[in-house]
DNA sequence: TTTTTTTTGGTGTCATCACTCCACAAATCC
DNA sequence: GGATTTGTGGAGTGATGACACCAAAAAAAA
């Protein structure tokens, strides 16, 4: 049942497996997230896989559990820029700002599909896949719940002011992310969401690190 | 081929129609609504219509006519509150406001299915379907327009700075209606929606009649 | 070599899908 | 009433969906 992993030390008895796991995981995941659970087809996975039906049963188990594999490589792989910025060593408000501009910058690569893989998937499903849509959902309370825990820490860094919602604040952010991700699906260019992020920034709640007492508007009237 | 409108003057000669077709379209429009074009059988539709297979293809003529009706029906129905918000007789950035307002108010109406039925709709689909998406992109490529177009007016209105980046603006909320779809579409309150919208207003240009120019610097309103 | 494991190809299954056809019932107009 | 038009239920279509099974080959450890 556990799958052997190739080339790492441990070999098992008979053949050995011919592909190499993690890249047709990876060939999966693109198609994925490409086109959704639903518009991938088996035929379509096995053959951009480039191994047989019994192999991918063999391997993987099943479409669905497949499935899941591919949000934890998508996770791993190509959503490790948001973990990232949210555990650079900045202050809170440049962390944000290169979060956003990170996704501008993922969510239009032109190596890989546009957009993000989990961020709108799922949101209209046959009441059949409700796992999918919940395992879905999740994710993306999750990566949520993350941004909520970088402000806090923001907060107890005290450059965020104490009494900012911090959940709502989050939710924004969210909400952007994933309105990017349609924007970068429908064709928007990198310079498009950059400005949208930039433009995002302009929300950030106003501190007194960013802006000393002197550089406040009132007291710029009285400088030359 | 032309359906004959049901108590409308002109009757026709044979039986009339025994369904109200705006009824059964507004059903299917629901349907499509909460679970998308794929996730929404055959079956399922003409069970939440009341009608029969026969009826179903004599009155509307396939699904895909019928989810592209439908669109047009939550444009109508649905959608309304969009076009009235940016047709309201305020200014631009009270206009917006509104547009959030209501949005976030009407993402989760215990009335009808939660988030919007265009926003996030087929962004990952299979290629058969690039018709569909195409359909759902431009819808979604039309109203960032209408968001365009008013923001306009706020300039000609002088209630807008005339340099504002009025297409990247109206992608910014564009952005998060999509995102906050999503929220609703994972179960996020009326109220959580409501704190999106008000951080998104932070973000809105600074106009004259918010802050005068001599006590706002331009560079201000610029990023790092 | 034998054993073990995984490969491949092909064929079959069972369900669902969107759609179609048909015979007939019902409602309106002449 | 007869003609015309549209309704209905129900059975059937071909296509595709995700699997499942099998036999035989291949490759490596024992």
């Amino acid at each position: 049942m556990t799958p052997k992993k190739i080339g790492s030390g441990r070999r098992g008895r008979g053949r050995p497996q011919s592909f190499d796991r993690e890249q047709t995981l990876c060939a999966a995941m693109r198609l994925f997230w490409d086109r959704g659970y639903d518009g991938t087809s088996f035929d379509d996975l096995i053959a951009a896989m480039g191994i047989s039906a019994s192999s991918f049963y063999n391997a993987f188990g099943s479409k669905e559990a497949l499935y899941q594999e591919a949000i934890d490589a998508y996770l791993k792989v190509a959503g490790a820029w948001f973990f990232a910025a949210l555990q650079e060593d900045t202050d809170t408000r440049t962390a944000f700002l290169h979060l956003m501009t990170a996704a501008a910058a993922e969510f239009t690569r032109d190596d890989l599909p546009s957009g993000c893989m989990i961020a709108v998937a799922a949101t209209q499903c046959a009441p059949a896949q409700t796992r999918l849509r919940d395992l879905l959902a999740s994710q993306r309370t999750r990566s949520e719940a993350e941004m909520t825990d970088r402000l806090r820490r923001g907060i107890a860094a005290g450059d965020l002011p104490a009494d900012t919602d911090i959940e709502a604040l989050a939710a924004f952010y969210g909400s952007l992310l994933r309105g990017m991700a349609v924007q970068a699906r429908d064709g928007a260019s990198r310079a498009r969401l950059l400005e949208i992020a930039r433009i995002a920034m302009q929300a950030w709640p106003v501190t007194q690190e960013l802006h000393p007492p002197e550089t406040l508007p009132h007291s710029y009237a009285q400088s030359p």
